[in-house]
DNA sequence: CGGTATTTTGATCGGGATCAAATACGGTGG
DNA sequence: CCACCGTATTTGATCCCGATCAAAATACCG
């Protein structure tokens, strides 16, 4: 249920609207001065505000500058309500950062079209989505601002301690980011493809890289540039949203990524790294598919040394599980990779 | 610079403001009918929008709809000009949506004032703050809305495949979140004490907790209902913003934690958990100082068996690092701890 | 086809897990 | 205040996974 909160002085007028705001559903908080108003809306926190001008007390262009310096009071819809109708009063109250101004007498419908109406416009979306759906939309802003360049394969991107000046997204191709320890092992956190954003956690800390990012694979990058970046998480409440659940998503992939290196065997995380490696490269089709990855891009992949990489595979290659040709893999079945015990 | 859009058929009129605007330093874009202003408007995405409403091709009421259907152009400040002086007009105009409605004629100040105060409205802190500063109207709100609830030591506060309900903040105590493997082996990923906030990722991805929370000592914590949250979070740029730093921070922290378990000896993880843990419980006093952590608190931040803990703190105890009080440990050099080789 | 980079195989070694047993701690009640 | 008991911690002994170094085999590329 929303709540709305209503300061006027007029005891008729201020019970009129409360009895009509109640009868459509609304939560009614009501203040027949000034101070009482600032001090509801600081404690309710309602969801919009009808305010009259001329109060005793404090009048209402008070009222709106003091809300309008609390951080939590300052973005609920404001509507000024007052027989002020000449010009220059309307004018004052929109430059002080009223959302609407309705001049008395106004009749129940006007009022009642002027708060849904503000409602309406600060109402978002409930939920967050992390692919499809507004992506779309996104994708297109995203697209008009950036630079698109092309990369040759295991070509470096960023490295630690680089400042960060971009958002990327994929528009062809594969990239890894990696961290690696000072004696040259490297580990890699995540995979990316045609379609993915990276390099938003570092923007979004407004601090330097914490890892590295490299081509897998000749690939198109668009570059877009932080500010413009920084723009849109700011202003679209949407691409704010979006980019939330991306990183709470990653949070949770990395929190699963170290329980398997704490507590799982090696063979494990080769068989976890394969069904990884394959969902996110390989055709989306039936139960096998063909990998061309390095063995030194899998070992960093499962947080172990290449050589014994390779003695997983030659066992999994045994027991009928993938098959080689040349240096690819060809994934036999990814249902019994996925069922590999720890 | 910010972008300014006129759309406007007359030509004097519409060259007077742009020409005003652009002295006023800004970049101005101009459309001669709805038709050319909407694709001018999708196309440049300027910060605000002022339109006439009688227009040929496309008039100002449609502009605004077709505007306020792209998610990309719906949230442009967008102001009407007209000569439609009549009550009715205005009000249609705004209960459609538009930020503010200015009659002909009008003066250059009135204009200017009206787009600044549209902008100003708009404008959000440009950086990401993880700690302090805005926390603290955070922090006020948030207490107004929770409740509070006291929890003993080792108490478990929710378990993965929960449906999340809450947000929670920690009022006083010490809280772990841990990952269980099938085996019963836990992994800590995070500690939580004063002041802190947690089980926020599983509600930005509106999904099942995917680990577990449990209190370390005796603890209050403030539980915020889900809605409050969300309603906040969608609401309060400042809040998605402190929580997208959080956020990040939380996905570095992680990855820093991926490469300690995946290539670092036990010695130095136990030295790292110690140090952490020096860091997040002690007093941020001198150089020493003392814990009371059981093992296997210890073992889980760590990764390793008990047993082994136990090992490498013996070890340190012989090198001085650390003494032993009872089953809590005394500190002796932090720096020294951090010095330990991988 | 040759040369180089990558991958595989072999042999060895040590860190850390595991199971079992001993010891110390902290709280309780007399 | 002290003895006692259940739990937490430490120590001991053993074993195996996976790292490491070296060398052979194979794949890839012009």
């Amino acid at each position: 249920m929303k709540k709305a909160l209503i300061i006027e002085d007029s005891d008729d007028i201020r019970e009129g609207i409360v009895e009509m705001l109640a009868l459509a559903g609304y939560e009614t908080y009501s203040a027949k001065n000034g101070k009482i108003g600032v001090e509801l809306a600081t404690k309710q926190l309602p969801d919009i505000i009808l305010c009259d001008i001329m109060m005793p007390e404090l009048d209402g262009y008070s009222v709106l500058y003091l809300l309008q310096k609390n951080a939590l009071t300052a973005t609920i819809p404001f509507i000024f309500m007052t027989a002020k109708a000449e010009r220059a009063d309307m004018r004052k109250g929109m430059e002080m950062g009223a959302d609407d101004y309705l001049t008395k007498p106004f009749d129940d419908v006007e009022l009642f079209n002027a708060i849904e109406s503000r409602l309406k416009k600060r109402s978002k979306p409930t939920g967050f989505k992390t692919k499809g759906g507004d992506s779309v939309s996104l994708l297109e802003s995203m697209r008009a601002k950036g630079k698109t360049r092309s990369f040759a394969g295991k070509q470096i991107i960023y490295v630690e301690t680089d400042e960060p000046a971009h958002l990327y997204f994929v528009k062809k191709g594969q990239v890894k980011t990696y961290k690696r320890a000072k004696d040259g092992r490297e580990l890699s956190s995540t995979l990316y493809k045609e379609g993915d954003f990276f390099g938003y956690e570092s923007l979004c800390r407004a601090a330097a890289y914490s890892d590295n990012a490299a081509t897998l694979c000749d690939s198109e990058l668009i570059l877009i540039a932080k500010s413009d970046f920084m723009d849109d998480l700011l202003n679209h409440q949407e691409i704010a949203n979006t980019f939330l659940g991306m990183l709470s998503g990653s949070v949770q992939e990395k929190e699963e990524q170290m329980l398997r290196l704490a507590y799982f065997s090696v063979r494990k995380r080769v068989a976890d790294a394969l069904v990884k490696v394959a969902g996110k490269f390989g055709e989306p089709d039936s139960d096998s598919c063909t990998l061309r990855i390095s063995r030194d891009d899998l070992a960093a992949l499962v947080g172990t040394a290449s050589e014994t990489v390779s003695r997983m595979l030659a066992d999994f290659k045994d027991e009928k599980l993938i098959e080689k040709n040349g240096n690819a893999i060809q994934i036999l079945s990814i249902e019994k990779l996925k069922n590999v015990k720890q």
